[in-house]
DNA sequence: GGGTTCCTGCCAAGTAGT
DNA sequence: ACTACTTGGCAGGAACCC
């Protein structure tokens, strides 16, 4: 017998160690190879561990570079995050912020903190015990043994009660920490686990890696799964009807690490609703086959995870969310209406009010600006309160849901709660693909979802299970449509259309996904139809989609079903146009309902917004919030589009503090029209084609006028594609993917808001000759040539100065101070703000000697104590060359798509560079920026490196060390 | 009013290509 | 070596913040 035991050995305290030992790495900066700006902080982190443990930096380090900004979470926010991420636990954070925690936990994809909010609709079932004002919660160690033990789920469940109150309550088990649970529940577990064999000799107790034993472990593979779903916590969609018993699923390594484990109990009562909508319980493995292709991070949340659902989150998800989104959708329908309009960057609040969505929606929209996200997250309190308010709505929901969501809805509902990345766009390309029309998959796939609100179909049915991923899984499909509803304006090329059009179907897009379907989707069908068709230009439009309009159109449009789709034929400009309204609508339907169909919402839209330029315009012109910024760079990264839309800078958004040279004089001096960008949707809207077209910030819009990119999963798409587009195959993950650039610009011109200096500005007879190219204007006024900036329409002289500005709205070149956590936008402005912290005085007054940290300084010493004018006479003081090392640094650029050498290379060459730099007296010796190889990471051992790793957290990285010979 | 940041024409230095 | 281009520093004005 013995001879054959088994022996299996667990290193119980390896998880703990390990992520000890890499929060170590993080605190010292060590192997760190991505910078998270958030507001005005830097964060240091591992790309892997971010990406294992939030769907959102997954999807987003599939695109982004080492430097990546977040502007929907604040940095008091996302430390917590980052410090959870790093150690499981969340510790004293002040009840205050949970709410906003669990915001950003959903936003983030990060399930354990998304899960913390979970109960506050759902918990009933929770225990709770209020404790103090810090919360304390921990998700079983991510390896956790988390199986059996019930209590986990109850762990995470912190929340708030149900009720209006906003205090948290953490529940009992919430306070356990990882290390806690390890210790009590390991023994347990562990011998659970090992129940099978018990004849085994374990050593150690956490529970191994899924073992598919159990067919019933559905909770098992539920736990696991849910990890996946709690990424994208807001995926929530939950859905999927079958809950497959088996599928371990494997978590896709995306899985984030740290995921909690649902109870057992839980998991059986979510079964248990689940198990109505239930469908066949391979779903799951094989439906997480089909989409893995897509290789959509997301995508986690597919139909696997749907199907395991046993996660709580899922579970709650389900009934949740499902219903609630019916009911937000109806509810909502009624109250949406044009009113609300007028979405601002205040006006995000509103939205948030109207949705209910809140939290979440505010920062997606944020998000969806900025791609990233923008500022805006910081929950106003009125979004906190709308919180309150719609987790009370949201028990109602849930009930409501019970009745509504079949298992239709699942599908349906499940949408993407998460700022998806870019890398949806894929999905989206899925869906495209499709065959344009399908009537089948809608029937077959899950028409009926939602009785109640009508037969629309589950778009996302359909849509999935047409799309490339034969999986029904949700979130993929989800994803999908609303991708490609932007694609397909981009297409249209028609700046004004596709925006407009875009906007519409994006939202609809969302709601659909959203599992808004049903009840969305009837709303949303109207806008579908017409704004499809404008997109068609693509060649394949999938049939989904079109099914989805049709479904969803059931109620406007009747017959719009495919019609819409199929035929391009816009149903009407004008609706486009209103599509606004519509849109908002849409969302504000939400409004009433739960705050997960809200959070779902809003998550979609971000997801949307960040994945499809087209979602972007159209936020933007609706909410008039951002402009979303699409630089016209060809990669556009996250980032700088967060950062671009930064720059727009939305009333209501906090901005992070990068210093932005525009965020001064944008609103002002760029647009010169005053309030521009508070522009309302209510003023852009609908009718004046202008905005439409032009936009509501000349800013804004231009940027996301500039390019579009759309993904493309098949060359054969890319015939589709008008003139002008640029193609580019990708490499790598997305390989087998075309990139695609539509340039749509609007004439800066036109409206005469250009900025012209002012020499030329004032004669009115003068003639003007316009010149467009690729990424700017040029304006030839009377024989000068100007360069008109196309996003703030500023004018330069040169065309270097417009390169130099459009950083400013691009980002794609951040300037990090190496002594705090500023980030400009040029590097000479990161240097003279280098200044005060070195202190360095290289203006010397040949008069009296003295030395002073600026001209402007030296001058009006001069000017004070010598009456002496140094502009007339340079040569009354003398300028010293730099001392500071950290003269001419190369900035950190979001450009690079990243490779993983470049990336890496990235943080260390820029330390590289910084250290060759001090050795050069003369400032202007240094060289600028140049491409490193892994000579410049890796230092000769001869060299003495100026720089060295410094475990100084965050802001800087490096400490650097004068060499002597300095 | 001082300190800081932003803006932009101008220019020097460096790089890449020929 | 030359040219074209990029990068970033400088000057000096302006704006912003406290
Ligand atoms: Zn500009
Ligand atoms: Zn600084
Ligand atoms: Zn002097």
């Amino acid at each position: 017998m013995e001879s054959r035991k088994l022996i299996t050995a667990t290193d119980t305290q390896y998880s703990r160690t390990l992520l000890s030992s890499l929060n170590e790495q993080r605190l010292h900066g060590i192997f760190c190879d991505v910078t998270v700006i958030v507001e005005d902080k830097k964060f240091r982190a591992h790309r892997n561990i971010l990406s294992a443990s939030s769907t959102y930096f997954q999807q987003l380090f599939s695109v982004a570079g080492q430097v990546v900004e977040l502007s929907f979470v604040r940095a008091e926010i996302f430390a917590e995050i980052l410090k959870y991420i790093y150690s499981s636990k969340i510790v004293g954070v002040r009840t205050d912020l949970l709410e906003e925690l669990i915001k950003s936990g959903q936003l983030l994809g990060v399930r354990f903190i998304a899960d913390l909010g979970i109960p506050l609709s759902q918990m009933k079932s929770m225990t709770s015990g209020v404790k103090d004002n810090t919360v304390k919660a921990s998700p079983s160690d991510a390896d956790q043994k988390s199986i059996n033990t019930e209590k986990p789920a109850t762990k995470y469940v912190l929340t708030k009660d149900s009720g209006s109150s906003a205090t948290p309550i953490v529940t009992e088990t919430s306070n356990i920490s990882s290390e806690e649970l390890h210790e009590s529940t390991k023994a347990g577990n562990c011998q659970d686990k090992s129940e099978e064999s018990d004849d085994d000799v374990i050593f150690c107790s956490e529970t191994l890696p899924p073992k598919p034993r159990i067919s019933n472990d559905t909770e098992r593979a539920q736990q696991k799964n849910s990890p996946e779903i709690a990424k994208s916590p807001n995926k929530q969609m939950s859905v999927n009807t079958s809950i497959s018993d088996q599928t371990p699923l494997t978590p896709k390594a995306n899985s984030p690490s740290p995921t909690n484990l649902p109870p057992k109990a839980v998991m059986a009562s979510q079964a248990k609703s689940l198990s109505s909508n239930i469908s066949s319980p391979t779903q799951t493995e094989t439906e997480v086959v089909s989409c893995s292709p897509l290789a959509l991070p997301e995508p986690q949340a597919t139909s696997q995870d749907m199907d395991t659902l046993p996660n709580p989150a899922h579970s709650l998800s389900v009934n949740i969310s499902s219903p609630t989104r019916a009911q937000d959708c109806v509810g909502s329908s009624p109250e949406l209406k044009a009113p609300k309009l007028e979405m601002t960057s205040s006006d995000v609040v509103k939205l948030a009010n109207f949705t209910n969505s809140l939290p979440v929606s505010i920062p997606s929209l944020s998000q969806i600006q900025a791609g990233t996200g923008l500022s805006t997250d910081r929950v106003s309190p009125k979004a906190e309160k709308i919180i309150s308010d719609t987790e009370k709505l949201s028990n109602k929901a849930n009930s409501l849901a019970a009745c509504i969501s079949g298992p239709g809805q699942t599908q349906s509902g499940s949408f993407f709660p998460e700022p998806v990345p870019p890398t949806l766009q894929r999905t989206c390309l899925d869906m495209v693909k499709l065959p344009k029309q399908e009537p089948d998959i809608n029937s077959s796939v899950s028409p009926s979802n939602n009785l109640q609100f009508q037969d629309v179909t589950p778009p996302q049915m359909a849509t999935s299970a047409k799309i490339s991923s034969p999986s029904p899984t949700q979130s993929k499909d989800v994803i999908s449509p609303s991708g490609h509803m932007p694609l397909m304006p981009c297409v249209s090329h028609h700046p004004e259309m596709s925006k407009q059009r875009t906007d519409p179907e994006i939202v609809k897009i969302a709601g659909q996904q959203m599992g808004m379907n049903n009840a969305i989707s009837a709303q949303t069908p109207l806008i579908l139809n017409a704004e499809f068709p404008n997109h068609l230009p693509l060649k394949d439009i999938p049939s989904q989609i079109n099914s989805l309009p049709v479904t969803t159109s059931g109620q406007a449009q009747a017959s719009g079903t495919n019609l819409g789709f199929s035929q391009p034929s816009t149903v009407s400009t004008t609706k486009l146009l209103n599509p606004q309204q519509p849109d908002r609508e849409q969302l504000n339907p939400l409004s009433n309902i739960s705050t997960f169909a809200q959070n779902h919402l809003s998550q979609t839209m971000n997801f949307l917004a960040q994945q499809l330029p087209s979602f972007n315009t159209f936020v933007n012109k609706p909410f008039t919030l951002n402009s979303v910024n699409w630089p016209s760079c060809p990669n556009l990264l996250p980032s700088t589009l967060s950062q671009l839309a930064n720059t727009d800078k939305l009333p209501t958004f906090d901005g992070p503090k990068l210093q932005n040279p525009q965020k001064a004089t944008f609103h002002k001096k760029t647009t010169s029209k005053p309030g521009e960008l508070k522009i309302k949707i209510a003023d852009v809207n609908p009718g004046s084609s202008k905005d439409c077209s032009s936009g509501i910030g000349s800013g804004s819009h231009h940027i996301m006028d500039g390019k579009k990119i759309i993904t493309l999963d098949t060359p054969s798409d890319i015939g589709g594609l008008s003139t002008g587009c640029k193609v580019y195959a990708n490499i790598g993950e997305d390989k087998d993917t075309y990139d695609i650039v539509i340039p749509i610009k609007n004439d800066p011109d036109e409206d005469g808001e250009v900025q012209l200096p002012k020499s030329a500005d004032g004669s009115p007879n003068s003639k003007r000759v316009k010149v467009k190219h690729e990424d700017h204007y040029e304006l030839n006024v009377d024989g000068k040539v100007y360069y008109i900036c196309l996003v703030c329409k500023r004018s330069y002289v040169s065309r270097t100065s417009l390169r130099r500005h459009y950083n400013v709205h691009s980002w794609e070149r951040k300037y990090p101070c190496h002594y705090c956590d500023k980030v400009y936008a040029l590097a000479e402005y990161r240097t003279k703000h280098e200044v005060i912290h070195t202190g360095e005085k290289r203006y010397q007054c040949l008069t009296c000697g003295e030395s002073f940290i600026n001209h402007r300084i030296m001058s009006t010493h001069m000017k004070s104590a010598h009456n002496q004018d140094p502009s007339g006479d340079p040569k009354l003081y003398r300028l010293h060359p730099f001392k500071s090392p950290h003269a001419k640094q190369p900035p950190e650029s979001n450009a690079q798509p990243s490779t993983s050498a470049t990336e890496v290379n990235n943080a260390v060459v820029q330390s590289e560079d910084e250290k060759k730099r001090p050795a050069s007296v003369s400032p202007k010796s240094s060289s600028p920026a140049k491409p490193m190889s892994w000579d410049d990471v890796f230092v000769q051992p001869g060299d003495q490196p100026i720089f060295k790793d410094s475990p100084s957290q965050g802001g800087n990285e490096f400490e650097f060390v004068i060499p002597e010979s300095y």
